[in-house]
DNA sequence: AAAGCTTCCAACCGCGCAACT
DNA sequence: GAGTTGCGCGGTTGGAAGCTT
């Protein structure tokens, strides 16, 4: 090979060689300017054409998560946490068909929601995310807590012991069916779960709020039927992950739904095992005050 | 104050699929 | 039908920012 064809390719190679890595304002606005000239699409040429250092993948995904106008920035709603969690528990990681029913969220942004968020949560409870187990966490005390937030403001819900968990889980917690008439099974059936149930009994706000009923039909296949529970002990399953000093009497505290007194139980009597991180699940989960109710009404029901 | 650790998210990578030649 | 190209998806990584000690 002569010197000037060597030349020739060292040539080339700086001419073809790629950026990576984070994106400049220079080349967004490139990109930008490119796109509303020539509009989405054909990326590898857009690469090529707009002067963009940067592969056709690369400049796709940069518009895509970042610079499209209707991508919507900052932390995901509780409603839109809801159908995630709801979601992926129907369709898995499927995470742009996920995206595509959340408007303004990229698949992206879900997938890394559910990887610092929903599987932190799993480790913390040394339990594997995709396990049932896992899954049953979600649906009987995750998304409860999501819709709670969605239906009454922080600083009610912190003062009201009544508009916690108790109002979205089941006021007759379902029973194993084999004890149940078929008219419990009936009442069980729809009195617990439904969509139906949740926003008339329990969420008259969501239509209201931000995210409207019609918006929300993925949500609405919550268990409608004990045997959507599988064989779910639900006591064992909060024995399992919280530990509840059994010497510890509920009813000696007078404790009712509606008294302030719910608010000042001692909190040493009631242990966490380590493996439940308290002070992340105040804000993004369950928290105690809901797993006081959530025991209490097990207490009845069982 | 600073070192070490953790969290979060933008970006990259590899793969598979579909359309085109 | 085989090869090529473009695109989209899901998994993974690197580094900035925030937090803890």
């Amino acid at each position: 090979m002569s010197s000037a064809t060597k030349r020739g390719c060292k040539q080339d190679e700086e001419d073809t060689e790629l950026r990576r890595g984070p994106w400049t304002l220079d080349e967004d606005t490139l990109l930008i300017h490119y796109i509303a000239c020539h509009g989405e699409g054909r990326w590898n040429l857009a690469a090529r054409s707009s002067g963009l250092k940067r592969t056709g993948k690369s400049c796709r995904l940069r518009w895509l998560n970042y610079l499209k106008p209707d991508v919507k920035r900052g932390n995901l709603t509780p409603e839109e946490q809801l159908v995630i969690l709801e979601l992926h528990s129907k369709w898995g990681n499927r995470w742009s068909k996920i995206a595509q029913q959340l408007p303004g969220r990229t698949d992206n942004e879900i997938k890394n929601y559910w990887r610092t968020r929903v599987q932190k949560q799993a480790r913390q409870l040394k339990i594997d995310a995709n396990s049932s187990r896992f899954k049953d966490m979600i649906r009987l005390l995750w998304m409860p807590r999501l819709l709670e937030k969605m239906t009454s403001p922080p600083s009610i819900q912190s003062l009201n012991p009544t508009s916690t968990l108790l109002n979205f889980v089941p006021q007759s917690y379902p029973s194993p069916p084999e004890l149940l008439s078929a008219s419990e099974q009936n009442t069980v059936t729809t009195s617990c779960y439904s969509h139906k149930s949740f926003s008339e009994n329990c969420s008259p706000s969501i239509s209201s709020n931000s995210m409207n009923t019609t918006q929300l039909p993925q949500i609405s296949e919550f268990p409608t039927s004990p045997k959507d529970f599988g064989n779910i002990d639900h006591t064992q399953l909060l024995k399992e992950y919280c530990y509840v000093d059994e010497s510890f009497d509920l009813e000696d505290l007078h404790l009712s739904s509606t008294s302030t007194a719910a608010l000042n139980y001692p909190t040493s009597d009631f242990s966490m095992t380590q493996n439940i991180c308290v002070d992340d699940m105040v804000d993004s989960l369950w928290n105690m005050d809901e797993l006081w109710q959530f025991r209490k009404l097990q207490g009845r029901c069982i």
